[in-house]
RNA sequence: GCCGAUGUAGCUCAGCUGGCUAGAGCAGCUGAUUUGUAAUCAGCAGGUCGUGGGUUCGAGUCCCUCCAUCGGCUCCA
């Protein structure tokens, strides 16, 4: 007998041998109908493994994660059975599940696949599906598994299973299908009721740009036919909120082939709203002690061969500018670093003056890929909410904390709730990507650590992310279509300092090195409003609306009231317009509201009469006949409520 | 940069296997209408079919180059 814990800390004793699916069926029928993957002792198995010894099992259904890591698991195990009998001589390579769905990773030979070919895939796999094959896992030798895929000169899974050791070796079967897999599937292939492929799209062998590129097939699948039509739903959702769709529709910017790939142009909307963004910014630094500066937008190539940006990144930037002076050459300034470390040489500085705390909006040039621009969140000309603070490395902790409740600050005014914070350190497999010394890394990856921890940050800690220079702490949001990018970061940097040879006179009247910071709230302007369009579909808050109100004039017998009327509204510091168009009301009404206006103001003969307004929401809530004064409290009771002084 | 797809009016799109002066809706302009909570009506105007080349009696449609965009990969100071 063995003794089987299950997640509710009940203990049950079954016979050594039953299968995870047949303790599902003991607890009850019903829940075993819906159990499709199972945990034993930490470890994911099928629901077929016969269990030998005590432990803690965990039964997986549709609802779990767990549950549908396996049923995409399983779904690419089908996807690749159905590539095999349609393209006959593909190679397969590996075929993971993902958020959402699963992908495999083939080599496709002669054959190509475009999204025509979708169709007769999935139908395959519905017919595959249909089969009810089982899913069976079964051990075989290092020998053996190589044979195999020599026979098929599957050089993928050759190098796959070279890297495996003897005896750990699972082959997977279901159906005539069989593959290398080390386990984790749903009970049979009956259970995968609706599949679709999403693209296909090229994707470097084990993710290496030097490798083969090999295609990608996403996929995704579900238990109900139902489920799938409310994802793609879900995802045409996400589609409308797409910053790049959005920022057209409402005006704030565009790009030109003229003016060049990845370099947006501000419309006067947009620049309205970045201006208001980098104000209210101003506000909470000044509180907070910076001083802003401003620096020019290039500098000499020496710069950056002393910061040593120019090592690292000169051959892939834009190139150096050359003048008519011999030998003479200048950069566009990819960042704003060299330059502050350049202000914070012009004096001496004391123990006592520091921290000092440049702050910049720096625009910065980088030649990003081109396959890499993507809207406005990788463009190749942004500008930074820069800042860099020149501390004592006393001083290095508290003043980190301060940059995290400000970031904090600069998050809640804007209604980001859903973030999550990303402790970036080296990859100590590979030295050679950082510059700097091991002490001070160290010094600076605890110092960050510890800071997110006092302020208990929801954080992960990802080897591999940090920046050359140095380790960071980057906030982490995602996009309307589940991509995540990097909003606001923070890092701690010993390096340029030293290569800059700052210094500062300590109380011993010696001369010391200062710990620098690299901070941006916002990370890029441009990336943080597609970020802010995306996350709020073009409704931002209303203290950042570049319009807050719009007046609509029942015909022009009334313009003259609605301009009294948004007189009064100046004067409230409410920002409106008029719109006196010979339109009809409900067509004003409707072009309001597709643009986003927070609040519609209606003015005619009653309105006039009584001398009010008639006030209603984005969004179709009528607030009714009232006074500008009582709408102007309405507003800015709803400012306040997101936007707070920073303390 | 790499793989795949796309590019027709300011915007969103139609244009079948190559065949008359390339279409629609919205936006724009003109006129009528003076309007009460998501599109008033009529008329007019608007296009080097991304670019350059090629095939053909004939190219928006087929082929190639380049440019840009989209989905990924790689990259992201």
């Amino acid at each position: 007998m063995i003794k089987i814990t299950l997640p509710d800390n009940s203990v049950r004793e079954y016979d050594s041998g039953i299968t995870a699916m047949g303790v599902a069926k003991d607890i009850s029928e019903g829940f075993a109908r819906n159990v499709i993957s199972a945990k034993f002792n930490n470890t994911t198995i099928e629901t077929t493994t016969e269990l030998t010894t005590d432990g803690d099992l965990i039964l997986y259904t549709w609802k779990d994660d767990e549950g549908k890591a396996a049923f995409r698991h399983s779904s690419s195990h089908v996807l690749a059975q159905a590539l095999e009998q349609l393209y006959p001589g593909v190679k397969l390579s590996i075929g993971p599940s993902i958020e959402n769905g699963f992908y495999y990773d083939v080599d496709l030979g002669e054959h190509s696949i475009s999204d025509k070919d979708f169709k007769r895939i999935e139908d395959k796999m519905l017919e595959i599906a249909r089969g009810k094959h089982e899913f069976k896992m079964r051990s075989v030798s290092k020998a053996n598994a190589l044979k195999l895929y020599e026979d098929q000169s599957n050089e993928y899974k050759v190098e796959l299973i070279e890297n495996l050791e003897d005896g750990t070796i699972t082959f997977c079967d279901h159906d005539t299908f069989t593959d290398l897999c080390r386990g984790g599937h749903i009970p049979h292939t009956g259970i995968i009721k609706a599949v679709k492929i999403m693209s296909v799209a090229g994707a470097y062998w084990r993710g290496d740009e030097n490798n083969k590129q090999l295609t990608r097939i996403y996929g995704t699948s579900f238990p109900k036919q139902k489920e799938l039509k409310e994802y793609l739903a879900l995802l045409e959702e996400a589609k409308k909120r797409d910053h790049r769709k959005l920022g057209k529709e409402l005006g704030l910017f565009t790009f030109s082939q003229k003016v060049g790939q990845g370099l947006p142009l501000w419309l006067p909307k947009g620049a309205a709203l970045r201006d208001r963004l980098e104000q209210f910014l101003k506000k909470a630094q000044k509180k907070a002690g910076y001083e802003m500066v401003v620096t020019p937008h290039i500098g000499q190539k020496e710069l950056y061969e002393t910061s040593g940006h120019y090592a690292k990144y000169g051959e892939d930037s834009f190139q150096p500018i050359n003048t008519p002076a011999e030998g003479e050459e200048f950069l566009l300034k990819p960042m704003n670093c060299p330059h502050h470390c350049e202000i914070y040489k012009s004096g001496p500085w004391s123990y006592r003056d520091l921290p000092k705390r440049f702050a910049e909006f720096g625009t910065v040039y980088r030649y990003e890929q081109s396959g890499e621009l993507h809207g406005l969140t990788r463009v190749r000309g942004f500008t930074q909410d820069d800042a860099h603070i020149f501390c004592t490395p006393d001083q290095l902790d508290d003043e980190f904390k301060k940059v995290i409740d400000l970031v904090l600050y600069v998050f809640g005014s804007l209604g980001f709730e859903n973030f999550t914070a990303q402790v970036s350190v080296r990859d100590l497999s590979k030295p050679e990507k950082y510059i700097g010394d091991t002490d001070n890394w160290e010094k600076a990856e605890n110092a960050i650590i510890n800071a997110a921890k006092e302020k208990g940050l929801n954080y992960v800690i990802e080897s591999g992310e940090a920046a050359f220079y140095g380790p960071k702490l980057d906030f982490m949001v995602k996009d309307a279509l589940g991509r995540s990018w990097q909003l606001g970061t923070i890092q701690v940097d010993y390096n340029l300092p030293e290569r800059f040879d700052l210094t500062y006179k300590g109380s011993d009247n010696e001369s010391h090195r200062p710990v620098m910071i690299h901070r941006a709230p916002f990370g890029s302007l441009e990336r943080f409003i597609a970020i802010l369009l995306e996350h709020t579909g073009g409704n931002f808050p209303l203290w950042l609306m570049p319009e807050q109100a719009i007046i609509l004039s029942l015909s022009e017998k009334y313009e003259k009231y609605a301009e009294k009327v948004l007189n009064s509204l100046e004067n409230h510091e409410i920002r409106a317009l008029t719109d006196h168009r010979n339109e009809t009301v409900g067509k004003k009404i409707r072009e309001a509201e597709m643009n986003k206006f927070p609040y519609i103001i209606i003015v005619g003969e009653q309105e006039e009469k009584s001398n009010t307004i008639s006030v209603r929401k984005h969004g179709g809530e009528d607030i009714g006949s009232i006074s500008v004064d009582d709408f102007s409290e309405i507003i800015n009771n709803e400012i306040k409520k997101t936007l707070k002084s920073f303390q």
